[in-house]
DNA sequence: TATGAATGAGATTTCATTCAT
DNA sequence: GATGAATGAAATCTCATTCAT
């Protein structure tokens, strides 16, 4: 991606912003050569189908998104302040990254069966890395024993909700650390427990 | 729903089967016709377009849904079993309805513009159904005070989540029972609370 | 036309009203129904396509025309009778068949290419007509000598026109008695020619 | 029209064989892209619609007729020129655009009747033509005092016909200067009058 | 390399016609 | 005879893709 010349960054930018927005079968080829300034037949210089530039546009998507999370996870010092950069990182890129975040909580469903694997790919990873993140607190016991397997699927669950959410304007008037702390505790203490105080956290 | 003849019922469920498994613009209208077993044309005597096939289908995998859901929650004495039907009869759902959960799972953005209000109504139905079972918890007590209006988008993205897993055979081997345990305890106790014994369930 | 049982008139009657107002492929075999009351195949009963009921409401109209207008300068005792007997005679009908002046006056062309010569018998029936009137009056010395074969297209031109003009309001001030005179005076002296007395007509 | 690219002009001048020959409903789109040598897409890079490609084809016949006949109106010097010329011209047309005739002669509803208008503007332009003449004629004394309202359509009805008569072969062995001459003496000196001498013309 | 005019396969949709009732 | 639900051939129009410039 960062060989990638200026001309196909533009390209896919282009491409991000006009999917994210429209269904793919109502994204035109000319739309997207159009907003990125350049030619239609220029275009194909660099992607050989709308598929395979879909496909390009949504890898890039989340090949940015997960740096962004790794990043941010990685920084963390143990599986409780992972959990929390998890979070706080998710709901910072959807504001950064409106378009992008509009495409990966979009059209899960690839626009042709073969590029499904390929788009599956994005899911994995972030599974890979939620799912770390739970087994890492669970062995040092700071989360108790849990099944990774099924529980990774219930935070990616709520990660994704979140972008809908703050994309529709549902939580428009909420402050993202707000909204990220609450998140949080509910996945820490859960619905029954007490808040834990700002010592435990 | 009730009153449609047997022909729209057919023809109703086989698009849910074709565009439950392949996006909007590659799933033909003869496809559905044939699937359906009648003529392309008779498709046109039920349903003005294609969109408009597509937006029936969705809303009736939506309303066979939140009916099943309702249900099943409203036969909860409590916000806890409320929570617990929740999760089962969710989990039952993607076995009994693979289409329907596919279908509702998959596409966010509707085949044009003008269906979004329309498509955004099953969710706002869902969100009223959680949001309705956490304000009842807090009110009684079993749940503790918590922002209702966050919390919710997690527990329904963990449900769209755990529909997606299922549908990639990611829980396959796994015990319906099982999962909705787990999810149920995560946010019951969270991640670092104990394993709530029998006798609190 | 007229053993045509009931229903059949009311089905040319029906489809003369559309194919009058909308060109052939904006009119549907529906349409035609609907306002004649029966039922779409009951049509097929007494034609066998759209260009076969179209072909009779076009001679139904052509030959109501035809016969009025035969009747009406048959009672005329001498050429110049008959010629004006035959404009009042076409301007009357226009105002009593407004429906079937339109179909005659409107498209030439034939729905179908076989239709032709059915189309154009019709035509070729006025021409007759006109025809006659101008050679009786050559004989008997009421006309000039002329070519009979060149000048009836003269007339039967202006006939056409005028219901064109009054279809389109153009003549709407106008009296009918008062067109006629005007027109039967431009062909019989000329537009250089002193307006004939009284006596002369 | 005199700015339209080579290709545009290929186009129109397919259309107008085509729809000239064919009932608008009989034309296909690729029928014309065919006798214009180009793909059916390109149709669509000039005109959105096969109805607007009409339009652009009648419009197209109707001012290369009115043009041809203003000019060789215009070159008259008095009204009797004039008519003289209208008749002359008119009749040339047909000879050397028998296809514009057709048309021009052809379907006088249009294909849907949003064109209604667009449709009666050259039907417009030689009624004012023609009565242009009249009006000139009775000003300058050539012709009587007349209602220049009715008989502009005995005119423009007889121009009409004497195509329909030309293109149905039914004046194929009669020479334009006669025809012309005949239609002339007739408006002149109508049917009663003596031909006028060769002095008068 | 960059372009966009040209293309035609392929989609949706219409509607004349059929035929079981 | 009368009906209208069902049909599918056929039309218009779109748009991904090509390729001459």
């Amino acid at each position: 991606m960062y060989g990638w010349s200026e001309k196909k960054q533009r390209i896919v930018q282009a491409a991000m912003e006009v999917f994210s927005r429209h269904a793919y079968h109502l994204v035109k080829m000319e739309d997207i050569a159009e907003r990125a300034g350049v030619g239609k037949g220029t275009i194909y210089e660099y992607f050989c189908s709308k598929d395979e530039l879909f496909l390009a546009v949504a890898q890039a998507g989340s090949r940015l998104y997960l740096a962004e999370l790794a990043a941010a996870v990685s920084a963390g010092q143990n599986a409780l302040e992972k959990l929390r950069a998890l979070f706080c990182q998710h709901l910072s890129f959807v504001e950064k990254h409106a378009d992008a975040a509009r495409l990966l909580a979009g059209d899960r469903r690839p626009p042709h069966p073969d590029l499904l694997q390929a788009m599956l790919e994005g899911r994995r990873q972030l599974l890979l890395l939620v799912g770390g993140i739970l087994e890492e607190g669970v062995k040092t016991g700071e989360f108790r024993e849990l099944e990774a397997a099924v529980t990774v699927h219930a935070l990616t669950g709520a990660l994704t909700a979140l972008w809908a959410a703050v994309l529709l304007g549902e939580l428009a008037d909420r402050d993202r650390e707000q909204v990220a702390q609450t998140i949080l505790d509910l996945y820490l203490a859960g619905l029954a427990g007490a808040r834990p105080g700002p010592g435990e956290q």
